[in-house]
DNA sequence: CTAAATGTTTAGACAAATCTAAAAAAATAA
DNA sequence: TTATTTTTTTAGATTTGTCTAAACATTTAG
């Protein structure tokens, strides 16, 4: 069994290894850690001794089988508490994401099959990230960030890829929630910033926060 | 903020008191905590530290208003999750005691809040427990040990004082379950056992058990 | 290719929660 | 009321996760 910050490591090492491939980097954990790359490399070592990470000294981290294994199972939990507080006691899915750092770490793997079902066994979470199943397996949806569409291009909104607080009730506000179609309406050459219609409303994002958004076409 | 070991001694020290009045002693609070004298007297100077609690060497330790405060939330998260468990998951009363344990240090009152209006404001948890409200007051309905009642005593089952597993299946074995009613048909002296009559069948208990029995007449 | 900058590890310390063994206080019995 | 037993506390270690400061390794730039 794992402690609640061993758990919180390996869920960072998988999702810092999930963009870049090849070794995740003691600073890039200190970083999503709030911590000081010292105690990262303590832990790394700690990790590394129960299996769960591959590390040497200097060449950063990949995650054994098993611990990417059990990172799953973190995110797997995370995200069904997320759909619970939304679905069941009407949270916006703006305020979910610190109980649900709580509650992913309940340990009963009879209560996460139970919740799932509970849900009827949602395939994404509110923010739309992808929820895996009990073996560890999860549908891959492809994707597109809003950034990287062109004038008159279609989509629909599918995901975003920032979960604070401030920045999803701006999207709530400008009515860029999960699920709604857009187009682009004009493109700003100067400061790329997207001009959006959504439900036949004109609205604007900064490219900063358009590379947020994650648009299936 | 308490840590998840504080709020298990406060809760510890809150269940001594209910019983016993006057101070709760060192030892006893080892037992309940499966941990040593030694350890429990390092933690009362700590809680005493934060005015947690009363304590004077030697003298025992009392839970000051705030410490009272802090157990009866930890208490009514408890119950409140084992009712989400049992109503909502279809757990058996026996199976949610663990898994409550875990969630009960789950730190954010907007859940609590949520959760008691989903689950329609309970007032008993599965297991006959008064569940607090959100200013700490429960109701409470007073009732009697079942080894306490004579032959042809009839009564309602409206709680149990011990949550073992292995205890609770047995109940549920016999019919003995919340709610029921039944009536004591025979006392046996030697042994003080006692034989009761439940939707007309005929069971019987060791005094022991029926020592953990509730009854409201 | 050397020098500077960046990234990582080691050394040594600390706080929280625990333990064992021994000392001290309080309660009980003779 | 003294002696014995029980209960509690202290002293000193240990483990986990953290920190700062300094040393060391790797990468990048000149
Ligand atoms: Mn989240
Ligand atoms: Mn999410
Ligand atoms: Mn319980
Ligand atoms: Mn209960």
């Amino acid at each position: 069994m794992q402690s609640f910050t061993e758990e919180n490591y390996l869920k960072i090492i998988y999702h810092l290894s999930e963009n870049n491939e090849g070794a995740v980097q003691t600073n890039a954990i200190a970083e999503k850690m709030q911590t000081k790359a010292a105690s990262v490399t303590d832990m790394l070592r700690k990790l590394s001794e129960k299996e769960l990470i591959s590390y040497k000294k200097y060449q950063g981290a990949h995650l054994t089988p098993l611990g990417r294994q059990t990172a799953i199972n973190v995110i797997r939990k995370h995200r069904l508490w997320e759909v619970f507080l939304v679905e069941k006691l009407n949270f916006k899915w703006d305020e979910v994401h610190d109980i649900a750092e709580e509650l992913e770490h309940i340990n009963s793997p009879e209560l996460v099959e139970r919740l799932d079902e509970y849900l009827a066994f949602p395939k994404n979470d509110p923010h739309g990230d992808p929820i895996p199943d009990k073996n560890g397996n999860f549908d891959f949806v492809p994707f597109i960030k809003l950034s990287k569409l062109k004038k008159d291009d279609k989509g629909l909104i599918m995901g975003v890829s920032e979960h604070s607080s401030a920045f999803l009730k701006h999207l709530e506000k400008l009515g860029l929630t999960l699920g709604k179609s857009l187009t682009i309406s004009a493109i700003n050459d100067f400061d790329g910033s997207v001009e959006i219609i959504v439900e036949n409303k004109k609205t604007s994002v900064t490219r900063e926060i358009a590379r947020h958004i994650l648009i299936r076409i």
